[in-house]
DNA sequence: CAGCATGCTAAACAACGTTCAACAATCAAA
DNA sequence: TTTGATTGTTGAACGTTGTTTAGCATGCTG
């Protein structure tokens, strides 16, 4: 029995486009892990699993993404390259807006995000990577981009850039803090009315006490 | 070869106080896990370690904490309660101080304990129970005790109740959220004096927020 | 001494991330 | 076309996890 079926040989007898096997390959694994992410959290991404779902093997998966935290470090890039557009949206929207308001909205959508891809966005923060290994460059730059959003929305030129900056890095750790542990039950059940409550809390005291130390 | 040695037999020999061998067991075990945690994170803490270190079977881990989450959050309850203490203290001694400094030196508190802890202080949050499983109602009070002391610690008793309690909320929230990123260096490189004033700016700004809606 | 309950031991199991020899497919040169 | 080299995939196998469990030494009880 178990007569060991000759390979499937399915590799490469795509006619079509130059590079396109290897590529659509990359993007289905890719598609596949993202999806696990989002509806069972990183928790549940596994070597097998992906392979099988992408109707690959396992050792397909190390090629193209070289192990376990390259894949997963793909698709928290994804998720950040969605984070940044929806935030830019509403920067854009809100750019005649007085200061405070403009934070608000910002820190408001920050929350909604979060909700909306609760998994997807816990992974970012969950996922740390083995001691000796550095971040792609690619995906430090993206997180550049993000903190360099808020620092732009928090003074437009009106005010010393140290500070700014400082306020810019301590208000989204606040909201970021704050969502973390609603997310996690850590403080109270979780209720995103509340959330929200304690977000224009933090943001609008915030807001006030910059404009004094200026 | 390898003539399997009659079991060493040690156990329950030990004369001395009853129900001793025991406590001494979990004792040794949890402050062994404590320090694998402290000194190499919570990553570092597997089952034949414990043991090897603890010169007892895997088996009598699972015995006595029911399976590695048992070990955790009663290491995590440990930490607690060493974190708890400190905090008791410094709310004693800043409870003639006004509001803000009181709420400042507490934040300060919580910072030097998470810095001088970290992998203590990173593991309570890092580790999430499987699914479908409780936390002890122990843990979850000592939890509750926390909180209160925070709340108690913003408003003796001449603000609402109800924005004391989101006041709370917020403002540990928001301190935890500082440390955190500073800590996993999400942010920035990491650098205790900016996350001493990054905490000071918000607690300030959130004071002021605060006693300008009362 | 015989029987029983307690609870530690250590071997086994299942599932994980990861590696690697074998092999199919393609292309360039003869 | 045939040959050889190269590229890229396969799936079995390895090592390390958390967890379970049969086996047995121990102490207690009659």
């Amino acid at each position: 029995m178990t007569a060991r079926a000759p390979v499937p040989a399915m590799h490469k007898t795509s006619a079509g486009d130059p590079a396109s096997f290897r590529e659509r390959l990359r993007d289905g694994i890719l598609g596949i892990a993202v999806r696990i992410i989002a509806e069972e959290g990183l928790g549940a991404l596994q070597a097998r699993r992906v392979a099988v779902e992408a109707g690959c093997s396992v050792g397909t998966i190390y090629n193209i993404f070289g192990d376990l935290d390259g894949l997963i470090i793909a698709g928290n890039s994804e998720t950040l390259v969605l984070m940044e557009a929806e935030l830019r949206t509403a920067y854009q929207e809100t750019e005649a807006s007085p200061m405070p308001d403009r934070l608000t909205a910002l820190a408001i959508k920050y929350m909604t995000f979060a909700f909306a891809h609760r998994e997807r966005w816990s992974a970012i923060f969950e996922h740390r990577l083995p001691p000796g290994k550095m971040l792609p460059v690619d995906y430090d730059q993206r997180r550049a981009e993000l903190l360099a959003l808020l620092s732009h929305a928090i003074g437009g030129n009106t005010m010393p850039s140290e500070l700014r900056q400082r306020a810019a890095r301590s208000l989204f750790a606040s909201v970021h803090g704050i969502i973390t542990l609603a997310l996690a039950n850590k403080l109270s059940p979780f209720d995103p009315k509340s959330v929200d409550a304690d977000i224009r809390f933090i943001v609008t005291a915030a807001s006030h006490g910059l404009a004094q130390s200026r």
